[in-house]
RNA sequence: CGGGGUGUAGCGCAAUUGGUAGCGCGCGUGGUUUGGGACCAUGAGGUUGCAGGUUCAAGUCCUGUCACUCCGACCA
């Protein structure tokens, strides 16, 4: 298409409230154009790129034998009712009404849609295995969007529904698409992506891998054990057994520490090293009031989302605990010996599994325990991982001190989610024996504009985009220098564009009046993997002058009869390039 | 939900003690240029987020409201 046609300006200034790359480039580059908080337009190029990136995504759906369809992005209440999600899910489920009343919500996933759609459709096991997906709309009222396009409120999102009669065949598939999701990644241009055990949440379920790209810009910690490749995400990552910071055991003592109430300000007043003070974090649960107590070695934090698994409870009903003057809580003070609480739940980190001696609060205000010995001054207690794990962590598979925790971007996950809405919603086949049975389902998803913005978090630069080839929004970018007064350059790259157009590719064609400097900029922000120059200077040569994404310098090809020796050498070019 | 910040031309920003809104980029026109964001001339573009209030006079002061943004919490 000619680039003076093209909706969506590049700017030449970096826009103020990107801080990631992908941010700031998609928005400089005229990709995307905000609406609202969280809610973009795809301008031409973005939507380019995202068409070819779910076309990918679609082959390989196709591939492993999955059926698209497409379902209704609003919903009923009713419906969601019928898992009961829309009473336990909190504000990120957009509610409204439609005109009779009749209450709708906006589908932020589709388990109970999908169920509600096979439902009555599949009701013999000899349909079974069979997979849905669809490339469609969501929207999860977000409570804080943010890096342009990797955390949105709208978005579009592939996601596929397996159903199955028994665990064997859910686990083939689960592999299935685990293979899959390495070729769309790889397709997309970032192989880098890795598979890491992660948290299953609220969709409830067996087992869950996420796929992350390990990034900087990432919200999500990773751990990975350079060693055995043993990766997790931080939320369960997990350390086998935790190394005492002292083995030597004292005797119990009650220190005065007057007004000491932060484990830094213990750490100065008793010249104690962190490792051996004990601090208790408390938290509220409310679903029973009930106050919880965690205890962990100080130099550790409470991973709450190990913490919430454990209670088995929802995220938004355990908070923080605030101080209040009635709640017979020494707060500053807190520690396991002497603790006069009435149905209160006391957990103990494995951090502190083999600790002799410890500081820790003594439940009395300006007061700290030393020398505090688990075992022999509060009894045998049960000691539960709850804690996060820290770099310095043996790996739990391999026992060796090689983990590192890096950032990552979730750009796609894989659910074994079971029977949780199959059962909720009721949906049953015949078995051979003629008996009703409960199908098993795996959940299988990928943000596509989120996709399309990791591959920026890894590819570009802050100046160039460097799509890879499979994705780029044009083929080849033409930019030809005085295109608009210099006749020859004219007459040449016209015939040029129509060349390539004539053999299928997809051009774009500056035939702006700008001069060089902007579109050789404006052509690094659009980042076809091939751009061709036309110029005065090259025609005396007679030749064309050929950037090839990757390949530092450009490739002068002859400018020959019927353009054959430039199609032969883009032709030869591409054969090695993955799409 | 807690804490900060900002709303003035398409974008980035300025406007002194309250005195009737300007600069750069971009855009239009004419011309000179043409290998990494050229130059000259000329022009268009604004209900200063919105609603009240104070004042002879409000972008500026007051009240309310809406939106956006950053940090944190949350994130199936």
């Amino acid at each position: 298409m000619l680039q003076s046609k093209l909706i969506g300006d590049t700017k030449k200034e970096w826009p103020s409230e990107a801080s990631i790359k992908s941010h700031g480039l998609l928005i400089k580059g005229g990709y995307i154009k905000q609406m609202a908080t969280g809610i973009y337009t795809l301008m031409p190029l973005a939507k380019k790129v995202i068409t070819k990136i779910e076309n990918i995504i679609r082959e390989e759906m196709n591939a492993l034998g999955a059926q698209e369809i497409l379902m209704p992005l609003v919903a009923t209440k009713k419906l969601w009712d019928m898992s009961g999600r829309y009473d336990t899910i909190g504000s990120e489920l957009l509610k409204f009404e439609d005109r009779n009343n009749t209450k709708m919500v906006l589908s932020m996933t589709h388990e109970e849609a999908t169920v509600f759609t096979a439902m009555n459709e599949a009701t013999s096991y000899q349909k079974y295995p069979f997979c849905v997906y669809q490339i469609q709309t969501k929207f999860r009222d977000e409570a804080r969007p943010r890096a342009g396009l990797i955390r949105v409120r709208e978005f579009t999102m592939k996601d596929a529904y397996s159903f199955h009669t028994s665990d064997e065949s859910l686990n083939e598939e689960y592999d299935k698409f685990y293979h899959a999701y390495e070729n769309i990644y790889l397709r997309a241009g970032i192989k880098e992506v890795i598979a890491v055990s992660s948290d299953t949440g609220m969709m409830g379920g067996s087992g869950a891998h996420e796929f992350m790209l390990l990034c900087d810009a990432g919200e999500d910690k990773i751990v990975v054990c350079k060693d055995c490749g043993y990766s997790a995400n931080m939320e369960v990552a997990y350390t086998k057994d935790i190394a005492a910071a002292t083995n030597m055991e004292e005797k119990l003592e009650k220190i005065y520490t007057p007004d000491i109430k932060t484990i830094e300000n213990l750490h100065d007043f008793t010249k104690e090293a962190i490792t051996h003070i004990g601090k208790a974090v408390i938290y509220e649960r409310l679903d029973t009031n009930q106050t919880v107590i965690a205890f962990v070695r100080a130099d550790r934090e409470v991973n709450e989302t190990k913490l919430r698994n454990l209670l088995k409870i929802d995220d938004e009903k355990l908070v923080p605990k605030k101080e209040n003057e009635n709640d017979n809580i020494s707060y500053g003070f807190v520690g396991p010996k002497d603790l006069k609480l009435e149905n209160a739940i006391i957990i103990y980190d494995i951090s502190l599994k083999n600790e002799k001696s410890i500081i820790f609060g003594a439940n009395e205000k300006d007061y700290h325990f030393k020398g505090l010995n688990i075992k022999r001054d509060i009894g045998e207690v049960e000691y539960l991982d709850i804690s996060k794990i820290i770099d310095t962590d043996a790996c739990p598979i391999c026992s060796k001190h090689s983990l590192r925790i890096s950032n990552g971007i979730e750009v796609g996950n894989i659910f074994k989610i079971q029977s949780k809405y199959t059962k909720a919603m009721k949906m049953t086949y015949l078995d051979e024996k003629g008996k009703a049975k409960t199908p098993i389902m795996g959940c299988y998803g990928i943000g596509v504009g989120r996709l399309m913005a990791s591959v920026l978090e890894a590819k570009a630069t802050d100046k160039k985009v460097n799509w890879p080839a499979s994705i780029a929004p044009f083929d080849i970018h033409i930019c030809p220098v005085d295109y608009t007064k210099n006749i020859e350059v004219k007459k040449q790259t016209d015939m040029l564009y129509n060349s390539l157009l004539k053999n299928g590719y997809d051009v774009l064609l500056d035939d702006r009046q700008k001069s060089p400097g902007v579109k050789f900029a404006d052509a690094d922000l659009i980042g076809a993997p091939i751009r061709i120059v036309v110029s005065p200077r090259n025609l005396e040569e007679n030749i064309l002058e050929v950037k090839i994404l990757g390949i530092e310098d450009s490739i002068k090809v002859k400018n020959a009869e019927k353009n054959s020796e430039i199609l032969d050498f883009i032709c030869n070019t591409r054969k090695g390039w993955i799409f």
